[in-house]
DNA sequence: AACAAGACCTGCATGC
DNA sequence: TGCATGCAGGTCTTGT
């Protein structure tokens, strides 16, 4: 589901919400998600404060004490808080944290595809999910030189090569089609003929992803804030489930086209390949 | 090394 | 109404 703005999105809600809080108890309605529950996660949570809520690429990182849960929340994956449920709870309601004051957090996933997982606050980054992984996008590190380099050599198309978490961390297939639309580049042009287009892919990618964050996000399916509200970005899209419809530029009609096996959107007009 | 394809899991929209 | 099919915001593993 989520992309850096939707997780940004929640990690804000979060931060509100959580910091501070006493987590009073911990309770697992299954053995794991995407990987088995840390041993002893319960345990260790219990009685603990959060302090601060962080996000690293597309991974949430609540900190409490001694230790930092990283959390994904993979296709499907929510956060919620709520006014504590007692003892009935929701499908797909895999993990409950009571809090203080009447409230819950939950970790919601039908699908499965996310995970948590706990590290030491000392070390967070030296886990190996966030050990390679590259650059924020809305970071400082962020550069045209930066891009430039890692296109050296690299065949794979531009819009793959955006998604690949070692090169930017936080890009999905939402946020790659649009920011290729907005820099005029077919997504399929492989990522070593790109060189020219640095300094306009960094411009487009800061632009889109701060645009979707002061909308909330976009909601697709089931994508809410911790407090349960939906983005509304979606409704900006310029090309990302837009095919047969008009480019708002030009007016020449957006097609699909499966990539790398995920469905990407353009504007043949406006996004030539370069060299073609 | 770089790349493609399949796997993981459920829910939903579509078409017969 | 029921069933089969295909698709979905991500990542990891396997095979070429």
């Amino acid at each position: 589901m989520p992309e850096l703005p939707e997780v940004e999105t929640v990690r804000r809600g979060l931060e509100i919400g959580l910091r501070g809080r006493m987590i009073r108890r911990v309770h697992l309605h299954r053995p794991d998600l995407r990987y088995p529950f840390p041993d002893g996660l319960a345990e260790i949570l219990e009685g603990g404060q959060i302090d601060s809520v962080r996000r690293r690429a597309k991974f949430l990182l609540l900190d409490t004490g001694e230790h930092t849960l990283i959390a994904h929340l993979g296709m499907s994956g929510r956060f919620l808080i709520r006014p504590a449920y007692g003892e009935s709870r929701l499908t797909h309601d895999h993990m409950v944290w009571e809090l203080d004051a009447g409230h819950e957090l939950v970790y919601h996933d039908p699908r499965r595809f996310g995970f948590v997982l706990l590290t030491e606050r000392a070390c967070w980054a030296e886990h190996p999910q966030l050990k390679g992984l590259g650059v924020e996008p809305l970071g400082p590190e962020l550069s045209a030189d930066y891009l430039r380099a890692q296109m050296e050599g690299r065949r794979v198309a531009v819009k793959q090569w955006l998604m690949d978490q070692r090169v930017l961390a936080g890009i999905g297939n939402i946020y790659a089609c649009e920011a290729l639309y907005r820099c005029g580049l077919h997504p399929a042009t492989p990522a070593q003929a790109c060189g020219d287009y640095a300094e306009e892919m960094v411009t487009a990618l800061r632009e889109v992803l701060e645009d979707a964050i002061a909308s909330g996000g976009s909601t697709l399916r089931n994508y809410a804030t911790a407090a349960g509200d939906t983005g509304y970005f979606q409704h900006r899209f310029r090309v990302y489930g837009h095919a047969g419809a008009a480019c708002d530029y030009c007016g020449t009609t957006i097609t699909s086209q499966r990539i790398a096996g995920r469905s990407s959107f353009f504007c043949p007009s406006c996004q030539p390949m370069p060299g073609a």
